[in-house]
RNA sequence: GGUCCGGUAGUUCAGCUGGUUAGAAUGCCGCCCUGUCACGGCGGAGGUCGCGGGUUCGAGUCCCGUCCGGACCGCCA
């Protein structure tokens, strides 16, 4: 690391012992000035690191985050700090002191424990960036993207730049959409994502393709969502399922090994069907087991095929009698909980946002009985059934949800999260990853009330209109679309959905059944993706890739829940960007150009 | 579209069932201090309690509305 300019011969970060004796030039911010009488230590910052500098100067000019250029000479300290790299030296200045700027007072201290909140470090970000903390998340970010580059590098992928304005379609989230001042009432779009121009470069024959790339969703934000947000979008040619787990999950490990340090073990693949039976969510976290188990299957047309149990019907208690499905699971060494814990974890599951009705358990005590509270219902005998249904040992809490098998498995997906933070198990430093495999090709919208109706009732891509049904399932599609499964694949790390992708349709007749089976007449299709399906006829290769949310991974890799510190200037739970004070009116002018009229209220 | 939490000094927060002059820490300013590095000591300035309305003898505190921020549900192929 050398950074000799006119203005500096080292950075604030560098100089050590090696260096005493030297006389140097240094340039930074004032982090902070200490004064003792005559002297003043000043700490001296730039990106590197932090610099003692000890003067015999009038102190006054040394205010926090004035930029200065300063010359002296390199002694050793008299007393050593040892929680600094260059703690073991300071820069003795002669009178050569620059000030290349001043600065007010900050409105926050720029400091690893800094005494600002979100919303103002939000507005002043440019402040906030020059916290360590900050600067560091976003040097993971540059590490974990150039291990990228490496790594598709190293295996021919090629990074194609695909465009950013491009066409609104109706599938998937809102688009965000840019009028065109050329062609009055017509509109652009942002692309959710390039998945059209990376299949029509499988097409071209770039037969690997990726792209560090930002796309934009018009939906409402969370911690993990921005509106405008990077992904790794990648593609290849001459490729089956197979190839692409084994080539991503092997840059998944390339970048663990690189960045982290860590080597983790081939991915294990968990099935769609699996994951939503044992973890009531297509993206389970895996770092802890706690798996779900039944004590009443749900019966699949009205059949109860083997392997199914039902322990729980036929005693008078109704909950369980009229549930579809009765689930749990078992939280080991909970049984000490107390009943304002057990109440907490109640109204845990009442929340609106669960809405469960209620929340049965069952300790399994340290002297071996079982006390639950249904005991007026099930008898010692029938609880030891339960039991030995989870395996429960002393000391382990049986919590157990009823109800459809659909909200029973969501709430209780929930609730084990919830026990896996309370019992400690979900530690951020320990990574667990996987695939989620064979996912349904089709969702069926069953005409939810407050959906638009002319959306009820109608079969939706789980994952986009271009992914590819597994071959055997192919026959499905006429008669029973919801069976059909998906060459789809999620790449799961922690419980959080990092990325996913499938084997794509290159065939123009299966597109177009796809999309008569999605409800797009024949001219909607031919309008809105004539384009791709045009491109099928021209020799399409069998294709297929996947993307991963860069920021999602940039904040797991930083043990972080939210990715608004890991992109330098992000958006607010709004969609606003407080600092700049966007999105924000334009000008009539501006309106009249783009043939824009706006409501009068809203000007 | 909905649910929940918050808004008090530059900043982070406390402020009880409504009751005298709204506090602390930190930051800022001044003075003292030659080995500090979370420096220390003494002193000082700093408040429309987000905004509007209501209840009350009296509102930072209770009620209604609204704005702003955060988390979540819906949504995110």
């Amino acid at each position: 690391m050398k950074l000799d300019t006119k203005l500096r011969t080292h950075t604030c970060g560098e100089l050590t012992a090696n260096d005493i004796g030297k006389t140097v030039s240094l340039c930074g911010w004032v982090q902070k000035a200490r004064k003792m009488g005559a002297i003043t230590f000043i700490d001296l910052r730039d990106r590197y690191g932090i610099t003692q500098l000890v003067s015999e100067n009038d102190p006054s000019v040394f205010t926090r985050e004035t930029v200065i250029q300063i010359r002296g000479h390199v002694q050793e300290r008299e007393s050593k700090n040892k929680n600094l790299p260059t703690g073991d030296i300071e820069v003795v200045l002669s009178n050569d002191i620059n000030i290349l700027n001043t600065s007010i007072t900050p409105p926050f201290t720029i400091e690893d424990e800094t005494d600002g909140g979100d919303e103002l470090r939000m507005k002043y970000r440019y402040l906030d960036l020059r916290r360590n903390v900050v600067r560091k998340n976003l040097e993971l970010r540059h590490r974990l993207a150039m291990e990228t580059r490496k790594y598709l590098d190293g295996l021919q992928f090629l990074e194609v730049e695909t465009p950013v304005l491009i066409k609104s379609t109706p599938e998937g989230a809102r688009d965000f959409v840019v009028p065109s001042r050329i062609h009055d009432g017509q509109f652009y779009a942002l692309p959710q994502s390039p998945q059209t121009f990376k299949q029509l470069l499988m097409v071209s024959g770039f037969d690997r393709y990726y792209q560090i790339v930002k796309c934009f969703r018009d939906e409402d934000l969370r911690a993990d969502r921005q509106p405008e947000f990077t992904q790794i979008d990648c593609e290849m040619s001459f490729v089956e399922q197979e190839d692409i787990l084994q080539t991503f999950e092997g840059m998944v490990r390339h970048l663990f090994k690189t960045v982290k340090g860590i080597d983790i073990p081939t991915l294990p693949r968990m099935s769609y069907a699996d994951a939503m039976k044992y973890y009531g969510n297509d993206k389970p976290d895996t770092r802890f087991k706690m798996k779900f188990v039944e004590l009443k299957s749900p019966l699949e047309g009205g059949v109860r095929r083997t392997g199914d149990v039902d322990l729980v019907s036929g005693k008078s208690f109704k909950v369980f009698d009229d549930a579809e499905l009765v689930v749990g699971i078992c939280a080991k060494g909970a049984a000490e909980y107390t009943r304002k814990q057990l109440d907490e974890l109640t109204d845990f599951v009442k929340r609106p946002q669960i809405g469960a009705t209620g929340l049965i358990y069952a300790r399994h005590n340290a002297d071996g009985t079982i006390k639950s509270s249904v005991d007026k219902f099930y008898n010692e005998e029938e609880l030891k059934k339960w039991s030995a249904a989870f395996s429960s040992q002393p000391g382990d809490l049986m919590l157990i949800l009823a109800g459809t098998a659909d909200k029973a498995r969501k709430a209780l997906s929930e609730l084990r999260l919830e026990m896996g933070t309370r019992l400690g198990l979900r530690d951020k430093n320990k990574f667990s990853c996987l695939w989620v495999i064979d996912f349904p090709l089709l969702e069926w919208n069953d005409g939810d009330p407050n959906l638009l109706a002319s959306l009820a009732g109608r079969w939706h891509a789980k994952h986009h209109p271009f992914t590819s049904p597994k071959p055997e399932d192919i026959e499905l599609l006429k008669t029973n679309p919801g069976e059909v499964r998906a060459n789809a694949y999620d790449v799961i790390i922690n419980g959080v959905e990092i990325g996913g992708g499938s084997i794509r349709i290159h065939n123009k007749d299966l597109q177009a059944q796809m999309f008569e089976i999605l409800g797009f007449s024949k001219e909607e299709a031919q309008n809105q993706f004539g384009f791709l399906m045009n491109a099928f006829e021209f020799g399409a290769p069998p294709h297929g890739g996947l993307a991963l949310g860069f920021d999602r991974l940039c904040s797991m890799f930083g043990g972080s829940d939210s990715i608004r510190d890991f992109i330098a200037f992000p958006k607010n739970n709004a969609g606003r960007d407080v600092m700049i004070d966007s999105p924000s009116a334009i000008s009539d002018e501006q309106l009249n150009e783009l043939h824009i009229l706006v409501k009068e209220s809203k000007k």
